[in-house]
DNA sequence: GGTTGTTCGTGATGCTAATCACACATCGGG
DNA sequence: CCCGATGTGTGATTAGCATCACGAACAACC
């Protein structure tokens, strides 16, 4: 099965070859299935907004490929995003339990498949399986640790420095040694780094040479190499 | 019955004269009268600490009477003040369900009543009275968004005066005329003012005295008076 | 009523990062 | 291959706040 964008379909939540790996696709067989009966299953192309914060809430996406930003913004124009979701992840949770409008908006970065399953019929689905709600309630206390992190790390942090070590350090892979060189694919623009840490495309450009300059990282096209984590470490503050 | 600190305890939920007024107590009299049996009472005097952000969960508060503050710190001293918390309010709720650290600390500003009950009993209740359950998650639920309305105000708006204005606003009752002067009772310092916003006691000290000269509010001792509700509006930008 | 501690007002100073401006690099499509 | 769009590097300038440093007001408590 083919879709547009030259991305293979995978309409069947079963088979699936990384459910396991993902929190809220890992459910009991019959779940699954169930689910799977319930969604609906699209390709959308960069750019595609999946919803957009202050709408009355559809229902719940869950991403099977690619990679979305969420944010929020203000009237005049400037951004803050707060995450960066991967597959797996279920986006508009809150929201759709609560019924509540999206707090975030949900933007593709790249072309990916995402699964749909509309407000009544997801709520319907929490009712008949237990062992699901339990997954979103689990889901829901997370989110709000994340909020909570971010609420420290905007407020506690003062230096965009500071902030910066921060974001790369969450990047880094916690396995391996701490003093070995870590590499990670980098994606995003200095624009988009600038709205995760709050502040502006000339500062991050700025930190970027900055940080090379003091060999705490290097980069390789897009691939970021962090090479010094405890210097990083030692730059923060919470 | 008499406590110490000269106020009343009221160790009967079940016959508190406010129950119906907050959300977490106004539950169905069965309800009531188990958690009358599984809660413990206490006054607590100005400045306790609940408990403290990193400790293991120990179980919820529920506010009875007084006020208390709710902030996180980073290891240098900064502190962020994310939530003034009055009587009906839970506490603790997110790290007792989920058994994640407590994120903040919880502080008495006055002296006051609250009622502790502990994790294990906490969650038996739970699993006994579905009407409970759905109460804890329409409040995660709330807590959460309040979460994403601080990342916001801390994220979008730069300027301290415009964090000052939407504060101001936010104790100015919805109701009553726009146009009308509203008359607040302010019990924080300007220090606590200045850890809500996320800048210092002297830009607070100034920002009164700004305001003041620009006809946007007054003070009388300690009761402050908003005088241009529809002036401070226009000083938001989310 | 005086002593002690907290809270508040306000000036002077300096630093940091936002803003503006512009050239260069890179990418992707026709 | 060229051209427009998008992203990046870096200097110059400046506004806005944090910081430091007082002294005054106020409250609380022997």
């Amino acid at each position: 099965m083919r879709a547009p964008y030259g991305l293979n379909i995978i309409d069947n939540c079963v088979i699936c070859p990384v459910r396991e790996e993902h929190l809220f696709c890992n459910l009991p067989l019959p779940a699954v299935q169930r689910l799977n009966e319930i969604k609906s299953t699209a390709v959308y192309p960069k750019s595609t907004m999946l919803f957009i914060e202050g709408q009355q809430p559809r229902g719940v996406f869950v991403l099977c490929t690619g990679k979305a930003k969420l944010f929020t913004s203000s009237s005049d124009g400037k951004t803050i995003i707060t995450k960066i979701s991967e597959a797996g992840d279920v986006l508009g949770l809150n929201a759709t339990i609560s019924n509540r409008p999206y707090e975030v908006t949900v933007e593709m970065m790249e072309p990916g498949q995402a699964n749909f399953i509309a407000r009544d019929a997801f709520l319907q689905f929490l009712r008949e399986q237990g062992e699901v709600a339990l997954r979103v309630a689990e889901q829901l206390s997370l989110n709000y640790y994340t909020a909570y992190e971010e609420i420290r790390t905007l407020g506690l942090t003062s230096s965009p420095s500071e902030k910066f070590a921060k974001l790369l350090l969450s990047w880094s892979p916690s396995s391996g040694n701490a003093n070995e060189p870590a590499h990670v694919k980098m994606t995003l623009t200095h624009e988009e780094i600038a709205e995760m840490i709050g502040t502006t495309r000339e500062t991050v450009s700025r930190l970027f040479s900055d940080f090379k300059k003091k060999q705490l990282l290097q980069l390789k096209g897009s691939t970021l190499i962090i090479r010094n984590k405890p210097a990083l470490e030692k730059m923060l503050n919470s």
